[in-house]
Formats: C-alpha cells, sequence, structure tokens
DNA sequence: GCGACAG
DNA sequence: ATCTTGTCGC
C-alpha cells in the first residue's frame, strides 16, 4: 500500500469533516455504538453495529458484519483497515442512528481523521470517538475524582477531551468525529455512561461482537 | 537520532 | 486487536 498517497487522502478528507454542531442532533432519538476486532489471526474484519434508544438506553438493534481483512495495523491508519467492515454493517442496518459513538479517535489524529472523523465525514453521520488509549496530544495529569477532565492538546489546539469516566480507571478519549463539537462530544457521552468505564453504545457493541453473557441473556429474553 | 504509536 | 488464569484491590 502506498501510504504516501493515503495521507494525502486524510488530509483531504479532514477538510470536509465538520467539527461544529448539528442542529438535528439534539436531542438525539437513537444513537448507535460501534466497534471493530478481528478473528482468525486478523484475516477476517468483524465490525459491530448496535442501535440504542435515547435515554433509555435500551438496545433495540444489532448487527455483525465479517469482511476479508485488506490492510495491516500501521497507527495513525487504522481507518482504511477498519472502513470496509464498518460500511458492510452500516449498510444492514434497519434504523440509522442520529449520533454514533465509534471505537478510537475523531480528530484527535495527527492529520485530524481518525477512524470516528473518517465514518461520520464518509456517510455523512454525526460521529463520536470514544478511544482507549492516547494517539498524538498531550494533557496534564486527571485528578483521581471520577468526573474529572483535562483538554488534550496538539500543535496548539484542542483536540479533544481526557475523561475520567470511573474511579480507578484510566480515562477516555473524546473527541469530534463529525458534526459534533469537543464540548457537545463530552455532554453525549456523559450522559450515556452508566456507572462503568465505557459509555453504553460503546460496551454494548464491545458484547454483541464477542458474544458476552450480558449479550445473550438479552438476545434469549426475546 | 530517539521515542511514541487508536484497534 | 488477539492469545488467556489467576489474582490483587476496592
Amino acid at each position: 500500500m502506498d501510504l504516501a498517497a493515503l495521507r494525502q487522502e486524510q488530509l483531504q478528507r479532514a477538510a470536509d469533516v465538520v467539527r461544529q454542531d448539528d442542529f438535528d442532533v439534539l436531542p438525539p432519538r437513537f444513537i448507535g455504538g460501534a466497534d471493530v476486532g478481528f478473528e482468525q489471526g486478523g484475516e477476517v474484519t468483524r465490525a459491530a453495529l448496535v442501535i440504542l434508544e435515547y435515554p433509555s438506553l435500551t438496545l433495540v438493534e444489532h448487527r455483525i458484519a465479517r469482511v476479508a481483512t485488506t490492510m495491516p495495523y500501521i497507527p495513525g491508519f487504522l481507518s482504511f483497515r477498519e472502513m470496509p467492515a464498518l460500511l458492510e454493517a452500516w449498510q444492514q442496518l434497519s434504523q440509522q442512528p442520529d449520533l454514533l459513538f465509534v471505537d478510537g479517535h475523531g480528530i484527535s489524529h495527527p492529520r485530524r481523521l481518525g477512524v470516528a472523523a473518517h465514518f461520520g465525514s464518509l456517510v455523512d453521520v454525526p460521529t463520536i470517538g470514544v478511544a482507549k488509549k492516547r494517539l498524538c496530544g498531550r494533557f496534564a495529569d486527571l485528578a483521581a475524582e471520577p468526573g474529572s477532565r483535562q483538554p488534550l492538546i496538539d500543535k496548539g489546539e484542542q483536540i479533544g477531551w481526557v475523561w475520567r469516566s470511573k474511579a480507578r480507571c484510566n480515562p477516555l478519549f473524546i473527541s469530534t468525529g463529525h458534526r459534533v463539537s469537543l464540548d457537545s462530544a463530552l455532554h453525549w457521552v456523559e450522559a450515556c455512561t452508566a456507572g462503568y468505564r465505557l459509555p453504553e453504545p460503546t460496551r454494548w457493541a464491545d458484547a454483541v461482537a464477542s458474544g458476552r453473557p450480558a449479550f445473550l441473556r438479552w438476545q434469549n429474553s426475546r
């Protein structure tokens, strides 16, 4: 693969990313969660999409897509590796969300195009990046209290929030994906967090993707 | 040159 | 991400 070409594609696409709020984002009726994983030693990419109703945070739909992996994992180019499976799962959705939480970064990326920003701008859906690790940028130490936050800064601009969602847990990296401001991104993630480190949409997507007991129980009870 | 490096 | 049991701490 030609990284120089992909890098150019990122710069071009990043210019189309909307970092401000959309009027129809408020209030969301359906919030989605996306999680991508790999199987068979990485040869198969598995994308899970779930739809929750807001504010009840009730699971209303789940979809899983498996496609042949086309690219290796290269820091900074993750979206190209996950995009095919995400698009496949997206097409299977019978109810598209008003807002989507994507595992990974949004604009908190070296060229401001993490997977959340890339997918969001591609299908033109409001997205928020929810990552568990830092990719770039710097931030001051967080207080131990849950709820504490610090701006994530890179090259002189704020590209996200580092937020401690739960006591004694490592913080989350929240950023704009597409059509959602940084402050709103943190607002919606807070509104969808229910006592666990990860917000509900992300937790459910993860549970569905890996066949967690919580999901299996939900599936049997209907 | 050295260290960092989403999932 | 994934391979995987027990184990330390609240």
